[in-house]
RNA sequence: GGUUCCUUGGCCGAGUGGCUAGGCACCGGUCUGCAAAACCGUUUACGGCGGUUCGAAUCCGCCAGGAACCUCCA
């Protein structure tokens, strides 16, 4: 290993040299979804972002402990101190039990990130089954005297804690011009500014999740969830915590408030921000309306959609803009990843069978350290791909003929591309369900050297019939200099 | 209004001072019974105007357009 990692950290605001506080114990935190509907294509970027991430510093050699947590109490909608809890609100309108809710939802989201390839974390917990530690993260803040209670409610003081702490200093907010803006109070709320946020919330009688604590029937404030469970799994003070870029402001603004203000440091050293999804250039979200789940991705049943994408063709779209970019969708977009893909492992495979030659012809000793050298700047997985492709290209070069390769090169490159491919950037190479099957296989091997013989003797009616109907039946044939290549 | 960021060829998307990004599409060619695939070649760029520099897509300023956050969102 020839380079350090990098990663840009959004409370420095530029790339700084990955080290961790452990090594080889690399602690991850990354801010998962709040089950109450199907996971959209905005899902699968941190998902995606974070698993890369996960793989990679997994091939440096760290130890890694992934926490991916599930929001399924807390998260209000409209206003974070006033509107309804989205778990409850759904399992009311559905009259289910909230943990009904949660767990279908939950369910289908595995499903999802299963098909994406999306490994799974070391600990996924859940909001849920922490509400002690998050009374005692509570309790600490009061005790430091950063937070106040009202009306059975706490509520974190952010004028307190800014004369002592940076409070906007991760979203580069000034808090100094708001605090001047907002000095009168507002006779209609609990809270003493409209800047502090709920830390513990009292349970509205209509409310059905709710939990016993020294102040009231209630439940923990949305943010509350991240500063206890990160803490309590990766210590007082970790290495990475990720999420959405949109999280920035409030969300880990106030996670590094209430972990600052409880423990007196700070806990998290790099931050790192997937950047959104965009169509037609905008959000995609589901307060916008204007979302694609992933089911209807992988079936192409949005009207949206000209054609089903598949898992993999969602991955590699993704990984082909870098995480802190924003990415457009579009269909025609998504069917030039298809395509790439398809060619991409296609040399995969022509890989596995290409003869060795005395000498090579093709340049394969320094892709193996230019992809590591992007993956270290700052996962650049786009430039890892254009390195691959350039390599799929001698793959194909020597397949045709028109080159040789070494024994040494081809076993390296081999190697190469298990490596980025497959347990890197985790591009299944083939549908195992259907290929793997030998007796499958052999039916059409046979198959296609009928077709062969019905060539060599120019039976072009029955050579074409049997190309045509395969074609038909979802097949791709394609004719090589001595036989035949197919796939699905 | 405040904060942050973006604008690259027909489309997507890297690149942050000099060296072909890459993919998709298009066009020409090789191969093929035909087709597909593959390979070779070609074409289309850095929002506008100034400035710094021997040299700028890349740094600085102004202008235009767009986005995210400031209320829940990945």
């Amino acid at each position: 290993m020839g380079h350090q990692l990098s990663i840009y950290n959004t409370l420095s605001r530029k790339k700084e040299i990955f080290e961790p506080l452990h090594s080889p114990l690399v602690g991850l935190y990354v801010c998962g979804p709040t089950v109450y509907g199907d996971g959209h294509l905005g899902h699968a970027r941190p998902a995606i972002t974070f698993d890369l991430l996960f793989r990679y510093l997994t091939h440096l050699g760290y130890k890694v402990r992934y926490v991916r947590n599930i929001t399924d109490v807390g998260h209000l909608e409209h206003d974070a101190d006033e509107g309804e809890d989205k778990i409850a609100k759904k399992a009311r309108l559905e009259q289910k039990e909230p943990m009904e809710v949660v767990q279908y939802y939950l369910n289908r989201y595995h499903k999802a990130m299963e098909a994406l390839n999306v490994l799974p974390p070391s600990i996924e917990p859940h909001a849920s089954g922490h509400i002690m530690e998050q009374i005692e993260f509570v309790q600490k803040i009061l005790d430091a005297g950063y937070a106040y209670i009202s009306e059975g409610s706490v509520y974190f003081d952010v004028e307190k804690y800014s004369k002592k702490f940076h409070y906007g200093k991760l979203s580069g907010r000034n808090i100094e011009e708001l605090l001047e803006t907002t000095r009168e109070l507002d006779g209609q709320s609990e809270k003493h500014r409209s800047m502090d946020f709920a830390l513990w919330k009292k349970a509205a009688p209509e409310h059905i999740m709710h939990w016993k604590s020294p102040w009231s029937e209630g439940f923990p404030g949305w943010h509350m969830e991240c500063s206890a469970m990160g803490t309590k799994y990766l210590g007082e003070e970790f290495d990475i915590h990720g999420g959405g870029m949109d999280l920035i402001f409030p969300h880990h603004e106030c996670e590094i408030a209430q972990s600052t203000a409880a423990l007196g440091k700070e806990t998290v050293h790099y931050w790192m921000h997937n950047n959104m999804i965009t169509i037609n250039g905008q959000k995609m979200g589901k307060s916008l309306g204007n979302f694609i789940t992933l089911e209807e991705f992988f079936t192409g049943s949005h009207k949206i959609l000209t054609q089903a994408y598949s898992p993999m063709t969602i991955r590699f779209f993704i990984l082909q803009a870098h995480y802190r970019s924003t990415v457009d969708f579009s269909n025609e977009a998504l069917q030039a990843s298809e395509k790439g893909l398809t060619r991409l492992l296609e040399s995969y495979t022509r890989l596995q069978k290409l003869i060795a030659s005395p000498t090579s012809t093709v340049e394969v000793k320094d892709l193996r350290e230019k992809c590591e050298e992007a993956m270290c700047d700052d996962l650049n997985s786009p430039i890892v791909i254009s390195h691959l492709f350039d390599a799929s290209k001698a793959i194909n070069t020597v397949a045709d003929g028109n080159g040789t390769i070494s024994m040494e090169d081809l076993e390296e490159l081999k190697s190469v591309f298990k490596l980025f491919i497959e347990d890197l950037l985790g591009l299944q190479t083939e549908n195992q369900e259907s290929t793997n099957k030998d007796a499958y296989k052999q039916a059409i091997d046979l198959l296609l050297n009928i077709r062969l013989d019905a060539k060599k003797n120019k039976d072009w009616a029955t050579s074409d019939r049997i190309r045509n109907e395969l074609t038909t039946l979802g097949f791709t044939i394609k004719d090589t200099k001595d036989g035949f290549e197919w796939g699905l």
